[in-house]
This record gives structure tokens, sequence and C-alpha cells, in this order.
DNA sequence: TTAATATATGAACATACATTCATATGAAAA
DNA sequence: TTTTCATATGAATGTATGTTCATATATTAA
């Protein structure tokens, strides 16, 4: 196997090789989607819409209500999440209620938040 | 107890004010932090840097290397994930040594990239 | 002390994106 | 069919932020 050629070198010991070939990253796809999925939850807004849909499917008037949104902003957000396709949804007459399509995103957000909490205590 | 008060309502059943009531949100501050950490996670080039120190500490010089990456860059960014505190670092002699301050990190990563490898199967 | 080197930082620029307003769509009621 | 109502969408605007260039800081070597 080849080992991997760098370009740049800022002194004899470094950088340090053998630390640095060692190193796994995901791939480029993988870190474009990763962080892709991230973004979706670094907003406020859609995070909060997530967190509102955890354990319950909502329309966009009870999203509206219940964040004190804007109904167009609600649904500009949806869109996003839809496209990411973090959210599915179902027509019944006139409302459309949304929910989360992936339990992984439960495990992601209480993960994050027992960081948070455990950052509290310091 | 008092039920909470809402401002709009768009139909006879709607808002939903049953489910709506059981909806449990963190709080403001909670949602501020949990966005912010997001946020962190939620830019390539970050990204890329803190799955580089998840097991290991680097120096600054070896993520420019093996990220491909411009020094500036590579401080500025560095500089934020400092001030978040979510790295912690070393001088040692002219190098300083970035690593991970915490392993809740770690098991969000991989907790996201089972969901993105999941999705990928679809 | 002076020079060299690894890292940090300030300013400028370009880009991405969240919100709002106005309006379109599409289902149900009249 | 026409109206009403819940939701979606396009355009415009302001703001946040990632990268780069130039330069500062701090440690080591001479």
């Amino acid at each position: 196997m080849k080992e991997k050629e760098f370009k740049f070198v800022c002194g004899e010991k470094c950088p340090h090789y053998q630390k640095i070939n060692k190193v796994k990253l995901p791939n480029t796809e993988q870190i474009e989607k990763l962080s892709d999925m991230f973004k979706l939850f670094a907003d406020n807004t859609r995070l909060r819409i997530i967190c509102s849909i955890l354990n319950t499917e909502l329309c966009v008037c009870d999203l509206c209500e219940l964040l004190d949104l804007n109904q167009s902003t609600v649904s500009h957000q949806l869109q996003i999440l839809r496209n990411a396709k973090l959210v599915k949804y179902r027509r019944d007459g006139k409302q459309i209620y949304y929910s989360l399509k992936d339990e992984h995103i439960e495990q992601i957000i209480s993960t994050s938040l027992a960081h948070i909490l455990e950052e509290e205590e310091k």
C-alpha cells in the first residue's frame, strides 16, 4: 500500500506522518452529507420544529401556534426539511401533517442535549 | 395548572391543543445552545477538523497537511472550536496540539454517520 | 538580542441563508 | 362553479459567516 503524499512540511518532525496516516476520515461525500444534515439542526427555528415533532405529528397551523411563528416561515423551513427527507407528511383534508422520518434524529438530539446539560454543570 | 394560551387559530379543530400541550420542547436557552453546537458541525472544514482529532491530538500543521487547508483557515476554525469549548489544546515548543474535549462528540458523529449510511441504502 | 518559525488574528470580500411580503395552489364547503 | 381556507412558493432584503491576505504574537535557535 502506498504512503499518502503531503504537500507542505512545517518542520523536521512535523507534520507527524505516523499519526496523520492513521486518521480515518469519512469520505468527501459522507462529510458533505453529514454537514448538510447538521445544517438542518443548526438553526433555532428548524430545531424547534424538529423537536416539536419528535414524538407526534403536527399540522402547519399547530407549529405556527406552538412556536409563535409566521405561517410562511414554518412552510419554508418545512420545505427544507422535506427536501432533506428528514420529515414525512400526509394530507388530511385541508391540513398537512408533518412527522419525523427516522429514529436516529431523536438519538442525535438527546445525545446532544446530554452534552449541553453536562456543560451547564461546569 | 393553567392551560397554555395561543394567539392564532386556523380552524375549529385546529390548532390541536391536546397534542400541542403535550409537546415538551427544550427551553429557549437550551435550544440556543443546541443549535450553536450543531453549527459547529455544519461546516465541511470544521467537521473534517473535528473528525481528524476524534481519536488523536494533532498540531495545526498536521491539520493543514492532512486536510489540504490554509494555515489561516485552520487557525480561524480552531478558534471557533476553542471558543465553543469543543476542543482543548496544549503547547509543546512551537507547536500547539489540539484534541477533543468530550466523548459525546464521537457519539453524535457516529450516530449521524449511521443515519447517513442508512439513507444511502434507500 | 536578533532571526526564524508555528500559530493567531484583523479586515475585506463573497456567499449562503432566514425571514418577510405578496401571491399561488389545491382541497373543501357553499 | 365559486368561495374559503390551509399551505406552498417566489422575490427581496438583511445578516451571518467562511476564506483569504496581510500581519501580529510567541517560542526557539543563533
